[in-house]
RNA sequence: GCCGAAGUGGCGGAAUGGCAGACGCGGCAGACUCAAAAUCUGCUGGGGGGUAACCCUCGUGCCGGUUCAAGUCCGGCCUUCGGCACCA
C-alpha cells in the first residue's frame, strides 16, 4: 500500500480501465475453471439467456448481481463454477428467419456471437470454456437419449391431444400465435384439432414434487408450485346408470366434498366423455351433437373463461345416487374437463357456487345437506361452501363436514360403491411441437411395430439444415423426404420418422448438468464431475419462471436420478428469483412498446461497473420495477469518490486514539453490513453501506491527521468489498494501492465484533411512548444509572409535569421508556 | 374468483417491535471559477411557534386491536402488480 498517484492530474477513465482488465483476465484465463482442481465446490447458476438478439437491460439485471454473488463466493474461498450457455431452439428463431429470409441456424448463431461479446463487456466471471448451446447436435443428442430412455420406461408416451389449428393455413399454431382466438398470420378463427402427440408422464412424480423439504427455496415459489400441482383428496364413486339399452352400469364421479353427496341433484359430463354418445336419448341427440361440435371449436382458454355464461345440454338420461336412491338428470357442459378427475361432476346446488347459480336460474330445488352454524332450516339465499354439520343425509346426520367426509368415504368403500382417491391438477407434459427449430423426437413409426425408438448408436437424429421451414401447411420436417424415410430399427421395413420436435423447455431441464462436461461423449454428463458438482448450490433467475421451468427441471432431475445419471433428489439447493425489470414507463419492456433500454449505450457512457452497480442499487433485487436512469450519477459519483480516496492518501501521522478507533469501527461495521447484505442478495443496501464508508473516509480525511495504519486497513478492505460489485475499478484500485494481482483472488475481509462496539451510546428516552430526549452515555451504563439519567432529564421532567412515573422500562444500550 | 407480492418524502428506496425517511436522485444555498461543467460543503417530510440553539404537532393505503412502544404483530377492508383462471 505504498504507491501513490497524483489524483489531481488523473481522473478515473472507466472505458480504458475496463478494456485493459478484461483483456488481461481473458489472457490469463482467470475465469476458466478447472473442475477437477481441489477445493470446496460452489456451483452458482444463472438462468441461461434465450438467443433473441441483443442483450437487453433485463439480462444485465439478472446477470450482474449473479456475477457479484459468484465472485463473492470465490473470495470466500470457494471453488466456484459460474457457467453460461445459450437457449437456442424455439419459435422466435423460426419467425425471425421467415421474416428476414435467413436460416434459423444462422440467425441463432449470429446472435450468440453478439451476445457473447456483450456478456464479456459486462466484466463477468462467466466460464466460457464450459459453454453449452442447445441447438448443437452434441447437446440435443442427449435430449434424444433421455427421450429414448423415458420411452422405454413408459415415461414418454403418445396419445391424441388437441392442438390449435388454423383451417386456412392448414397448420398447427403455438399458443402465442393465437391472438384473441384467431390466427396471428391470417386472422382465421382457430379451432381445436386432435393430433397424436408425445407426453412426459410428470404426473408420475406429482406427489414427490410436492415435497420441498430438501431445498431452501422461498416459500412463495414452493406455494405456487404446490398450487400448480394441485393435489386434492376426495371420493371417487359410481352412480348407477338408469338408461335402457346401455351396457355400462355406472358413471364414475370424483368429488372433494363427499359430505355433500346427499345434496346431488344432477350429474354433468364433459362433452367428450365416452359415455355421452351411448346414453343420449334420440330426442336430445341433435341438441347434444350441436353442443359437442360447438365445444370443439373453442380453445381451452375460451372454454374455461369465467367471463362466459355457463352453458349445458340435457342428455335425456338419468343416473341413480346410491346413497339416497334419488334419480338425477345427466347433462353435458363444457366447463367440465375430461382430463380432470373422471370427467364427470356431481351437481350440488346448495354447496357449490356455480351449481347454485345454475339451479337458481333454472328454478331447480336446492336441498341443504350441510348446515351452517346458525341456520333455521329455511332455504339458502346463497351457496354455503364452508364446513358445517351434515343434515338430510341419512345415517350421517349430525357429523361435522370433516368427519363426515371420512365417514362417507369409509361407507362407500364398505359398500363397494367407490374409494378414496387423490387427484392432481397438473397434467402430463405435452412435449410435441409441430415445428422445425427444435430437437427431433427420435422415433421411427413402423407399420408393423408401431413407434420404435431410434437405437442409441444412431443418435443424434440430426435436424436437417435444408428443410423448408417456411409456413406451408405441413410440419416442416414432414416434407423432407431424406429425413422422413427411415428403416424400422426392429424389422428393417420402411418406416417414417417422427416429424415433431421437442418443447424447448426440454433443453432448460438439464443444461446445467451438461455445463460440467459439454464435450463428454459417452453420457449426458461425466459421472465423476456430476458426483462432485451437483446439485447446483445457488440458482438465480426471473420470477416469471417460478412454476413452469422450475417445476419441469425438478421433474426431469428426478427422472435423471432414476436413470442413474445424477444423484440426490433436487437439482437446485438454493433459489433466488429476481423481480422483473420494467421499462421507464412501468410497462414490460418490449420492442413494440419502444421502451427497451439498450445496455450498450449506457456502458459506453458510464462504464460497465457504474451500470451494473446502478442496477443493483435501484431497489431490492426480488422486486424488480421500472428502470429509470435518474439516479445513475449517484453511483458514478460514489465510484469516483472511492477512486479519489484510494489515490490521495490523507496527511498521515499520529492521530489521536479515538480517531483511529472510530475509523476502525467504521471499517468493521461496514464489513459486517456488506457481508450480511451480499449473503442475502441485498445489493442496494450493500452499496449504500459502501457509500457510507466512502463518506466516512472523506470526513476522516477532512478532519486532518489520520492514523496511517487504520486508513490503509480501511482502504484495503473497502476495495476488497467493492471487487464483486465493481470488478474493474476494484482491480485497478487494488493495483494502484500496491496489491497483488488479482483482487479477485483475494480473501473476503472479516470483521471483529469487539471492534464494532462504541464507548458511547445514545440513550433514547420516551415518555408515554414519545421520544422526549436523547442522552449520550457510556456503553457500559447500568440499568439503574440509565434510568436515573433519564429521570433527571430536563425534557423528561417537563413532560412528566410533576407526576410520578408508574413504570420505567429499560432496553439495554438503547432506550428508557417512562410511563405516567 | 383463487394464489403470490407490494403500498413509506417530489422520486428510487432504508428501518432484529425501540430515534421513521439510512443511502442515492432531484431541489435550495454556499465554496472554487472570468464564467460554465466537474468537484467540495451545508440544508431539504407537512404544519405551527421561536431572534436563536431549539420546541410543539401531524405523518408509513384505510378502519379497528394488542403493546410502555407498531411502517413492523393481529383482525377487517381498499388499491396496484404478477401468476392461475369454472379443478368438481
Amino acid at each position: 500500500m505504498e504507491q501513490k498517484t497524483d489524483a489531481k492530474t488523473e481522473r478515473y477513465n472507466p472505458q480504458e480501465t475496463e478494456q485493459k482488465w478484461q483483456a488481461r483476465w481473458a489472457a490469463d484465463g482467470l475465469h476458466d475453471v478447472d473442475l477437477r482442481a481441489p477445493g470446496d465446490k460452489f456451483y452458482f447458476l444463472t438462468m441461461l439467456p434465450y438467443t433473441s438478439g441483443d442483450l437487453h437491460v433485463g439480462h444485465w439485471y439478472a446477470m450482474a448481481p449473479s456475477d457479484a454473488g459468484a465472485r463473492y463466493q470465490k473470495m470466500r474461498g470457494k471453488h466456484v463454477f459460474f457457467p453460461i450457455g445459450f437457449d437456442a431452439f424455439g419459435l422466435p428463431a423460426e419467425n425471425a428467419a421467415i421474416k428476414r429470409g435467413i436460416h434459423p441456424r444462422k440467425w441463432t448463431y449470429d446472435n450468440i456471437d453478439r451476445m457473447r461479446s456483450q456478456l464479456r463487456s459486462m466484466g463477468t466471471m462467466f466460464d466460457f470454456s464450459h459453454e453449452a448451446i442447445s441447438a448443437d447436435p452434441e447437446f440435443y443428442r442427449w435430449n434424444q437419449w433421455f427421450f429414448v430412455k423415458m420411452f422405454e420406461r413408459g415415461l414418454a408416451y403418445q396419445r391424441m391431444a388437441p392442438a390449435n389449428w388454423c383451417p386456412k393455413d392448414q397448420t398447427v399454431l403455438a399458443n402465442e400465435q393465437v391472438v384473441n382466438g384467431v390466427c396471428e398470420r391470417c386472422g382465421t378463427p382457430v379451432i381445436q384439432r386432435d393430433l397424436k402427440q408425445w407426453f412426459f408422464r410428470i404426473t408420475e412424480y406429482a406427489e414427490e414434487l410436492l415435497d420441498f423439504s430438501k431445498v431452501q427455496w422461498p416459500d412463495p415459489i414452493a406455494t405456487m408450485q404446490r398450487n400448480w400441482i394441485g393435489r386434492s383428496e376426495g371420493l371417487e364413486a359410481g352412480f348407477d346408470l338408469d338408461v335402457p339399452g346401455v351396457d355400462e352400469e355406472e358413471i364414475r364421479v370424483f368429488t372433494t366434498r363427499p359430505d355433500t353427496i346427499f345434496g346431488v341433484t344432477s350429474m354433468v359430463l364433459a362433452p367428450e366423455h365416452p359415455l355421452v354418445p351411448k346414453i343420449t336419448t334420440p330426442e336430445q341427440k341433435v341438441k347434444v351433437e350441436a353442443y359437442i361440435d360447438q365445444a370443439r371449436r373453442k380453445t381451452e382458454i375460451d372454454r374455461l373463461s369465467t367471463e362466459r355464461e355457463r352453458t349445458g345440454v340435457f342428455t335425456g338420461a338419468y343416473c341413480v345416487n346410491r346413497f339416497n336412491g334419488e334419480r338425477n338428470p345427466i347433462w353435458i357442459a363444457d366447463y367440465v374437463l375430461l382430463w380432470y378427475g373422471t370427467g364427470a361432476v356431481m351437481g350440488v346446488p346448495a354447496h357449490d357456487t356455480r351449481d347454485f347459480d345454475f339451479a337458481k336460474k333454472m328454478g331447480l330445488p336446492i336441498p341443504v345437506v350441510v348446515a351452517p352454524p346458525v341456520w333455521d332450516g329455511s332455504p339458502l339465499e346463497e351457496p354455503y361452501t364452508d364446513p358445517g354439520t351434515m343434515v338430510n343425509s341419512g345415517r350421517f346426520d349430525g357429523l361435522p363436514s370433516e368427519e363426515g367426509k371420512a365417514a362417507v368415504i369409509a361407507f362407500a368403500e364398505e359398500q363397494g360403491w367407490g374409494q378414496r382417491r387423490i387427484t392432481y391438477r397438473i397434467r402430463d407434459w405435452l412435449i410435441s411441437r409441430q415445428r422445425y427449430w427444435g430437437t427431433p423426437i427420435p422415433i421411427i413409426h413402423c407399420p408393423k411395430d408401431g413407434p420404435v425408438a431410434v437405437p442409441e448408436a444412431d443418435l443424434p437424429v440430426v435436424l436437417p439444415d435444408d428443410a423448408e421451414f417456411a409456413p406451408t401447411g405441413e410440419s416442416p420436417l414432414a416434407k423432407h423426404e431424406g429425413f422422413v424415410n427411415a428403416k424400422c430399427p426392429k424389422c428393417g421395413d420402411p418406416g417414417r420418422r417422427e416429424t415433431d420436435t421437442m418443447d424447448t423447455f426440454m433443453d432448460s431441464n438439464w443444461y446445467f448438468v451438461r455445463y460440467l462436461s459439454p464435450d463428454y461423449h459417452d453420457a449426458p454428463v461425466d459421472p465423476s464431475l456430476a458426483e462432485r458438482w451437483l446439485p447446483v448450490d445457488q440458482y438465480t433467475g426471473g420470477a416469471e419462471h417460478a412454476v413452469m421451468h422450475l417445476l419441469y427441471a425438478r421433474f426431469f432431475w428426478k427422472v435423471m436420478r432414476d436413470l442413474g445419471v445424477v444423484k440426490g433428489d433436487e437439482p437446485f439447493t438454493r433459489l433466488f428469483n429476481q423481480g422483473q425489470l420494467l421499462g421507464p414507463d412501468g410497462q414490460r419492456m418490449s420492442k413494440s412498446r419502444g421502451n427497451v433500454v439498450a445496455p450498450d449505450d449506457q456502458v459506453a457512457k458510464y462504464g460497465a461497473d457504474t451500470f451494473r452497480c446502478y442496477l443493483m442499487f435501484i431497489g431490492p433485487w426480488e422486486e424488480g420495477g421500472p428502470f429509470r436512469l435518474d439516479g445513475i450519477s449517484g453511483v458514478e459519483r460514489w465510484l469516483n469518490r472511492a477512486w479519489n480516496i484510494v489515490l490521495t492518501e490523507p496527511p498521515s501521522g499520529q492521530a489521536d486514539e479515538a480517531g483511529a478507533k472510530a475509523l476502525g469501527r467504521l471499517t468493521h461495521q461496514t464489513v459486517k453490513r456488506v457481508t450480511e447484505d451480499v449473503e442475502g442478495f441485498r445489493w442496494n443496501t450493500a452499496i449504500a453501506g459502501l457509500m457510507e464508508m466512502v463518506n466516512g473516509l472523506s470526513r476522516a480525511r477532512e478532519s486532518g491527521l489520520v492514523d496511517a495504519a487504520a486508513w490503509s486497513d480501511a482502504v484495503q478492505k473497502m476495495i476488497l468489498m467493492m471487487a464483486p460489485l465493481a470488478p474493474h475499478i476494484a482491480e485497478e484500485l487494488w493495483f494502484r494501492a500496491g496489491g497483488a494481482y488479482s483482487v479477485h483472488q483475494q480473501q473476503w475481509p472479516t470483521w471483529d465484533e469487539e471492534l464494532l462496539r462504541s464507548d458511547e451510546i445514545t440513550l433514547v428516552v420516551q415518555v408515554n411512548g414519545k421520544v422526549r430526549d436523547r442522552i449520550e452515555a457510556s456503553a457500559g451504563i447500568s440499568e439503574d444509572a440509565a434510568k436515573a439519567l433519564a429521570l433527571a432529564s430536563e425534557a423528561v421532567l417537563r413532560h412528566l409535569d410533576g407526576k410520578t412515573p408508574r413504570k420505567v422500562i429499560y432496553v439495554p444500550g438503547k432506550l428508557v421508556s417512562i410511563v405516567v
